[in-house]
DNA sequence: AAAATACTGTCATACACATGTCAAAACATA
DNA sequence: TATGTTTTGACATGTGTATGACAGTATTTT
């Protein structure tokens, strides 16, 4: 199995002071919506505290979370203010989240101030392209067992804390908000989260999760 | 049905002008390989004439074809190139291909004394990504028949030839190489597309192909 | 603390599509 | 033109996973 790990490409430390003169602080609680499609996409946001999911609304209501999710440190709302002009996805906070908001002429003179930013930028949408390219690779090649134990490892590796169980997922995602994820139906997640908690390659303990064996994951990973 | 349509964000002629000055052009017979996955990425590519894929090619020998195609005034090589510096993918030319060339470090200084440049490859990125979502929501969202009709709808509109049959594909893709691009089997192609021309949306002749009636086309598409 | 809501577990049924196989047709090469 | 190779067409079988339904259990809200 090929194990590309693209760890998001991190901003230093100056270039976010950087963002942050040219935005402002603004807080949202769990649950909140950031974004919506069909919103005018006129600033981008750098998150500082907080998980984030990017995701779409279909036809006939259903979710579909593409690109997965944004973790601290990312900026996050960046093609469609770069060129589109309007949303097509949906933005939530998976809990309290903190972001700086800059606007998009204010972004785009820091931009042309400073090259170094720009390509920075051109730089996390081409890890990002990557990303979203393995992810369609992995919704033609695995199947749902596969993504499912990739989705706990992604997870484990940009949000998980380690501890004495083992790591720590605590999203407090539901069956649902997971299905929706890697697509499939939230039946499925239950019955197959069960199959890992039963082989103790987890442990769940109300809705927190422990990842505690990470190779039994990976064997699932076709 | 959502039909947000991304035409790919073109290149000024200006712009192109640039790049060529900064490359050196080469000539691929159809069927080459252009670079291959593992390979090392220190260069980018302007394609001046013909369609190149890209793909990638999973352990167990199959092909998934991500991110579509490109075609003539697009860039391409960009992600890896920016930032990871190995080819996680394949690139094949689809016919006969004339590419402009050029090298990581000649591309770096065209960057940075051209930051309209940069602004511009982050767009192109940043539309590239707003496809690649839409790819993996039609993969969780749309059945077979959806996403082969939207192929061809797309195909039509980027490399399509109005005729008086109706507009005209010549890419003389192979049932195998549409199925790596939609994530099914050759079977179900070979079907589907009798389907479609029973119906009278498409015309086949060798493997010329003719989109005669897209409204049609466009009701599989739920 | 009670009531309402949202989430999880489990089963039975259905079906879209993969897979395997084989023959016919088209294409490429000698 | 003849011959090997690739592509296409057709069908029969198998399976992963969706869907629906309902009971039990957590979480919120009142």
């Amino acid at each position: 199995m090929e194990n590309i790990n693209y760890e998001p490409l991190a901003l230093e430390e100056e270039e976010k002071n950087l963002i942050r003169e040219y935005g402002t602080v603004i807080s949202y609680p769990k649950g909140q919506i950031i974004f919506a499609a069909g919103d005018t996409a006129d600033r981008i946001y750098l998150i500082e505290e907080g998980f984030v999911k990017i995701y779409r609304i279909t036809a006939d209501g259903r979710r579909v979370t593409v690109g997965s999710m944004r973790s601290p440190g990312e900026l996050m709302g960046l093609a469609e203010t770069l060129y589109h002009g309007e949303r097509t996805c949906f933005a939530g906070a998976i809990n309290d989240a903190t972001l700086v908001v800059v606007r998009k002429n204010r972004f785009e003179e820091l931009l042309e101030q400073h090259p170094a930013i720009a390509i920075k930028v051109a730089k996390t949408l081409g890890v990002r392209m990557r990303e979203a390219e393995a992810i369609i690779h992995e919704m033609v090649c695995w199947q749902v067992p596969g993504r499912l134990a990739m989705l706990l490892l992604k997870m484990s590796e940009r949000a998980g804390v380690e501890t004495e169980i083992g790591t720590k997922i605590d999203l407090r995602l539901t069956h649902e908000e997971i299905a929706c994820m890697i697509g499939t139906s939230r039946q499925t997640v239950t019955s197959l989260l069960n199959t890992f908690k039963q082989e103790k390659s987890i442990v769940i303990e109300g809705r927190e999760m422990y990842i505690v064996d990470s190779e039994k994951l990976n064997k699932w990973i076709v």
